[in-house]
DNA sequence: TGCAAGCGATTAACATGTTAACTATACTCG
DNA sequence: CGAGTATAGTTAACATGTTAATCGCTTGCA
């Protein structure tokens, strides 16, 4: 496009920055960046990167009822829902009643969903080593620093 | 959980970072920090954040092929090809032929079209202006910059 | 006690993400 | 020229994202 014809379409269109300085396209680029490499070491294993969230999660605790299991997963509550009705039905996770709360459910893995984290695990420490690796321990954590401040500066 | 339970908890597992260390996770969550801005206002338009980005992308083209405007707006083709059609059906764009090559075909904003980019990037400029406020416009820039280095470092 | 308001989980409806397959056109090289 | 390969776009199938509505249970409070 000519200066003349970027000119006229800012008459004709108003001004606006370039895509380019959108921060949440460049979130999603990153993340993408970092996604190509974590999602076929995921599917090798038949996993979506949300459910591997989910056997994480629950692979770091005992058992968790929904709310704190979507807290930590960062999944919303429908996403959730069919998420572990999947794994229920696969045998990979199960429910139990929570003691005081009869809205609540508790879920964790079976014997079964521990042997899929045991499994994947491994793969993906070494993917993420190897990321860390090549872009730099230290700016790693500094992109980590930036980030959560960016996310609490945010959510006042 | 007690120190002992995460004790045998790692000897039944294995080791695992903690999922506060998934730099997917952490982006995903700086990048909803953001979006949790502009998509009440974007749907106040009637419009979701893809939507706009292919919008934002036309706007500031003349007319593109399906293959340039994917990458500019960062969708994969399949959700491009249904939010092309979608929008054609609305009279929002418009779609020619290319002149040498019959696969491709030109999309460009139809008056319609850029009227709602007109109508929707006040918002837009405003509700950025406040992010960067709030967080900072230079460590904004700092974080551009690494973000542009990270996804730079894992295309290789 | 009883009821209104709040909460946890699910369901519904539609849009997008992800991979694979498919169609039509364009290119390449013998 | 022509078979083989590559590319642009679409379609298919299933999973997730997003908002709204729903249902049962819980809690606060008159």
């Amino acid at each position: 496009m000519s200066a003349a014809t970027a000119r006229a379409k800012a008459r004709a269109s108003g001004f606006m920055r370039d895509i380019e300085l959108s921060l949440p396209l460049q979130l999603l680029k990153a993340r993408e960046a970092a996604m190509a490499r974590f999602r076929p070491m995921l599917r090798s294993h038949g996993l979506t990167e949300q459910q591997w969230r989910v056997i994480r999660v629950l692979a770091a605790a005992d058992a968790l009822d929904g709310r704190e299991l979507a807290r930590r997963s960062f999944l919303l509550a429908p996403s959730l829902t069919r998420i572990l009705q999947n794994f229920e039905a696969l045998g990979v996770i199960k429910r139990g009643a929570h003691a005081s709360d009869q809205r609540r459910a508790l879920f964790e893995l079976t014997r079964k969903g521990r042997k899929v984290f045991d499994e994947v695990a491994p793969d993906s420490e070494r993917l993420y080593g190897g990321i860390a690796a090549e872009f730099g321990v230290e700016k790693l954590e500094t992109l980590y620093q930036l980030l959560a401040e960016f996310s609490a500066a945010l959510s006042v």
